[in-house]
RNA sequence: GGGGAGAUACCAAAGCGGUCAACUGGGGUAGACUGUAAAUCUAUUGGCGUAGCCUUCGUAGGUUCGAAUCCUGCUCUCCCCA
């Protein structure tokens, strides 16, 4: 299912292809976030030619709750509902249960909570997680976790990680005592948690590998915490997850933090960064971050970026696109999305390139920096 | 021609004797956003040497210890009737 074809001569890169009953993916990749089967405000045929995404996310928690897994299984799973039919990937709903921590009360037995759309209580359980995921048809299913939260205090973490590896033992129970629902077959990630504490992540790394599932992930960073930190992390679990395996980053990042963790032998990432903050107006360019909404891109008739990573980068100015995103046009949140995604694309394929090429080091020194620029 | 209402900062619109450099929206400016409850949220928006001072509420005067608020003249706008 993952095969590595070139490492760099310098860092812990490497490039890869993992392949799934929807298609192979490159590695390493960028997952565009589609948490309620759409990356928000993109078109599907958008993402397919313009941004070229390999794969995209889902979310159980999300999808769950509505349209509800009902609709989902009549019609044939999430590719076929949302007509997409390159790979995707679902988050178990780990992270909801960080995020919308005000609504829900932890147990053994799982997470009981609140709909945020109408207050109705529900219960997440490793089990009905990895159900919901059969019954989306995701090519890759996350297990069901606590993403803690930052800053932690080091009992929390410990006590924390005990339950999320405890979930995690019934989720590859579940998952082995089912069939994927609509032929294509279905992988299970396992997630490494422990905050930033070295040893609950090393402690965790070996649980996770030990389950010997197709790909591993890290979860629990990019919540608050210095970027050293998250660094510091990956490279104390890189050293005991699986070489030969995909390893998952979840939820990162900037530019600079995929760069970074790619040199420290991650393969796969997602985050909502360029689909969020572009409708807020930060454009990732080949030049540096923009704040499109500021004055001086007003009478700017160039390029969004002139090194074009989609068809809209070049074909629309900065002016134009600065006139949409203050006017709350549609169409602005539209356009930066699309660049936005097209750019972290072509970064991680570049990255690929520079890779193969064994020249990934010198080319991420000079482009972490200039990604950091703020224009 | 007759009667009535009103003129407040970039726009709209509160305020109707001191607690008003003036509520609130919009607009402007800047910031935040990392497994999406976010096309959202926050700050700021007369000037300056900024715990203070200066200039502002159509305009010219007046009353008062004190006026955006009360009185008078003027200018302009809007509405109704003819």
């Amino acid at each position: 299912m993952f095969t590595i074809e070139g490492r760099d001569r310098d860092t812990k890169a490497r490039a890869g292809t993992i392949i799934t009953g929807h298609g192979s993916i490159p590695t390493p990749i960028f997952m565009p976030v589609g948490t309620g089967g759409t990356v928000k405000g993109i078109l599907q045929s958008d993402l397919e030619d313009d941004i070229d995404a390999k794969i995209i996310l889902g979310n159980t928690y999300h999808l769950y709750l509505r349209p509800g897994t009902g609709i989902i299984r009549k019609a044939g799973g999430l590719h076929r509902f949302m007509s997409w039919n390159r790979p995707i990937l679902t988050d178990s709903g780990g992270y909801q249960v960080f995020s919308l921590s005000d609504n829900r009360k932890l147990t053994d037995e799982g997470a009981v909570f609140k709909s945020h759309i109408d207050g109705s209580k529900h219960i997440f359980t490793p089990e009905n997680t990895v159900d919901i995921q059969r019954a989306i048809g995701a090519d890759i299913m996350m297990a069901f976790d606590e993403c803690t939260p930052w800053p932690c205090e080091y009992k929390y973490a410990k006590k924390s990680l005990s339950l999320t590896h405890h979930w995690l033992d019934r989720a590859i129970g579940r998952f082995r005592n089912t069939e994927p629902f609509y032929g294509s077959e279905q992988f299970l990630f396992p997630i490494v948690q422990g905050s930033t504490f070295d040893d609950l992540r090393r402690i965790s790394a070996e649980k996770v590998a030990s389950c010997g599932m197709e790909g591993n992930a890290i979860g629990g960073l990019s919540v608050g915490e210095p970027a050293e930190d998250m660094y510091r992390i990956i490279e104390v679990v890189n050293e005991i997850l699986p070489d030969d395996k995909p390893r998952y980053l979840m939820g990162v990042g900037t530019p600079a933090n995929l760069l970074e963790a790619i040199s420290r032998g991650i393969d796969m990432f997602d985050c909502v960064m360029p689909t969020r903050n572009g409708r807020n107006g930060m454009l990732f360019t080949s030049e540096g971050v923009i704040n499109i909404r500021n004055q001086k891109w007003a009478d700017d008739l160039g390029p969004i970026d002139p090194s074009g990573p989609s068809e809209v980068s070049t074909r629309f100015s900065k002016a134009y696109l600065r006139h949409l995103v203050i006017s709350g046009e549609h169409l602005g949140a539209q356009i930066a999305s699309i660049h936005n995604l097209a750019f972290y694309l072509k970064l991680v394929a570049e990255a690929r390139r520079k890779i193969i090429e064994g020249e990934f080091e010198k080319w991420k020194t000079a482009m972490v920096k200039k990604l950091s620029e703020r224009l």
